[in-house]
DNA sequence: ATTTTTATGTCAGAAAACATAACATCTGTT
DNA sequence: AACAGATGTTATGTTTTCTGACATAAAAAT
């Protein structure tokens, strides 16, 4: 009878978000804090997230699971947002900056194999 | 990148839901009262609804348009809910009542033609 | 034509959920 | 050892939601 979830819109408040991704508030208010999700508010200013926010909460955890630190999943996210004129000038991100991310994610390359048992990727646990 | 969400999933607050549904605290909370919806409550007592939820609220709505009333409403759901035995017997429901449905149905059958100027039925404004 | 019932509005008081901010702690890096 | 990053914890204030009571307009019953 119904589709897909209309994934942009702010539906769900912080406690179900952290019910769906196993974070503290916490971690999700200081992951904000840094810019990598920027979930609605409402008038009273609650936090309401919207479903590709929580997408991007378990890309997240993933990431850190993998011995990301935030800048660099920060820079990741940037990276994706920019696909700008195909590729145009390298911007104002170095190529040290690049080099070191990419260092420090194959520093850690010995992954500890999902530790929640599984995880497909996204929200497809919830879904169906 | 992602599917359906699990419709019976409880994940959003009333304040949501009124907004999805345009429909007000008093009047969602008056359809609990009566048995068309049993929303989900978290450890403190509020109100956690699914998506088959706000569903069954838009369909209460249009019902409640077309003239029928809470009664009505909740035997229809009540017959719904009971596929039970490929139709066994009538169950405890009298032809009376039933004939005394259709009437209440007919009576009104000059209906009032969508106010909100476009609904497809269902969430389906909510979702792509 | 009254009286009753339905469906909803509104208000009050209490409790839950959430907000921000500060300080604490652990871990890995310099 | 000192520091920075990520998260835990606690305190305090605001928003949201709860229940319950009373009010009311429209419909139904008498």
């Amino acid at each position: 009878m119904t589709n897909r979830v209309r994934r942009t819109m702010p539906l769900l408040p912080i406690s179900i978000v952290m019910q769906l991704t196993e974070l503290t508030a916490r971690q999700i208010r200081y992951y904000e804090e840094h810019k990598l999700i920027s979930p609605a508010r409402t008038e009273g200013n609650k936090r309401m997230f919207s479903l590709n926010d929580v997408d991007t909460l378990l890309e997240i955890k993933d990431y850190l699971d993998q011995g990301l630190n935030i800048a660099g999943i920060k820079k990741i996210y940037d990276l994706r947002e920019t696909p700008q004129n195909e590729k145009a000038e390298p911007k104002n991100l170095s190529d040290a900056e690049l080099r070191k991310l990419l260092h420090e994610e194959l520093k850690h390359q010995a992954r500890p194999l999902e530790k929640g048992g599984f995880r497909q990727g996204g929200l497809s646990r919830f879904f169906n």
